[in-house]
DNA sequence: TGTACATCAGTGAACGCGCGTTCACTGATGTAC
DNA sequence: TGTACATCAGTGAACGCGCGTTCACTGATGTAC
């Protein structure tokens, strides 16, 4: 099984950059329409390809969703990253940073949020795959946290995926509520359950971030 | 505009129960495959009918949409009103059920929480008369924080259409990120983000609630 | 009570659309000797 | 370095499917005189 990528043939290397555009052109259409428009067939037609060719790509609609999917909870996960960090240090102030990433990065991709928060697509099963992506978001905004809790913690618990050692239960429904509750609001204002309800959706958010940071002692 | 019922004519009376029978068949190929896959030639052909023909009923499958999102809102409303009411007296508790109520409703009927509080369907704009309906939700929900405000109180503020009497703006936002927290909750559980985190459902979910009544101050 | 006309439910054919997936194939690229 | 064979990207046709919506129509029901 010795997948050597050394001495790469131009062969591959074209392989490789038309996966990518596959990835791209799917991930336009995504943007655009939402993934119930997405078809195998428009993404080849798009790329000047035949709609058969696209098989050798991608074996099903559902693996080009699987990518999707992945790559969507990757972004995410990268952009709370580079929020946390940017103010990395001061536990409040960075699940400020996680959460407003949160929700600006739904706004730039509402199609993406509501493809791996919103309601399933129809007929569609998650392989086990994306559980990793999935996990990158939740352990982006646990950093804050982890801040708090410091470097010298060993993971334990329920929560030692996140890097986290919580033991005593009612804290972990705490932090586990709080995030729901973050995507709880994130969804609301998508998909426009707050129309003519709030009037500063900046501030509504910046001032229940700030409440949750405090109800997990940040 | 004297829309007379008088003088029910068995023509009207037929009318009447084809579109029941169109809003039935409807909702039940909701709930089996969801809203993506609703499709007006199906429930015409599963009524017997030919597909042309469910045009005299419906203006449209958006028409048809509009109608089934309707009767949701009003069916997780009267649900969570029927066991709001059941408590009637006890703020705190008639918070956690009511809250129990959404959480019970959205898993009985998952294709049609999906449909009002999951993703948009695609190309669907809600008409206004949409509004009313999702209004009777929050109206439902607000019930223990109206009992707990008591029965002399006259309505004001953003939210008075909720029957309440609140200026602070604060306390505003805290009932607003508390239902949101809320159908975070459900949502994640729902569409299966919850899956390996947490055990025990019932118990989260309830704890949440207390949690949340002491926050709404019931 | 009876007739003449208007309304309306339901039919059947058609338009134009797009989809996922399979299959046998050609021709270019890569590899082993 | 050159040849023979294997791999693989991309083609083009086809299968079988379902959809929303329009239109001219028939025949039954309802209404006005």
């Amino acid at each position: 099984m010795a997948t050597a990528k050394q001495q790469e043939t131009p062969r591959a290397r074209a392989r490789q950059r038309v996966l990518a555009d596959i990835d791209a052109e799917a991930r336009r259409q995504l943007a655009r329409d939402g993934a119930a428009a997405l078809s195998l067939r428009s993404v080849a037609r798009e790329l000047g390809m035949v709609s058969s060719g696209i098989y050798r790509y991608v074996a099903s609609r559902d693996d080009l969703l699987t990518r999707l999917i992945m790559s969507a909870y990757e972004d995410l996960g990268a952009a709370i990253e580079k929020a946390t960090a940017t103010v990395a240090g001061v536990p409040a102030t960075m699940w400020v940073a996680g959460g407003n990433a949160v929700r600006s990065w739904a706004k730039r991709r509402p199609h993406e949020y509501a493809l791996v928060y919103g309601s399933p697509v129809p007929g569609y099963v998650a392989p086990q795959d994306t559980v990793g992506s999935a996990l990158r978001v939740y352990r982006a905004l646990a950093a804050p946290l982890r801040t708090a809790a410091g470097p010298d913690v060993v993971p334990s618990g329920p929560l030692a995926e996140l890097g986290l050692a919580v033991v005593d239960e009612d804290e972990v429904h705490t932090i586990l509520a709080t995030v729901m509750a973050l995507f709880g609001m994130v969804g609301f204002e998508l998909f426009g359950h707050t129309k003519g309800v709030i009037d500063d959706h900046d501030d509504f958010f910046v001032g229940r971030l700030l409440v949750q940071a405090e109800a997990l002692n940040l």
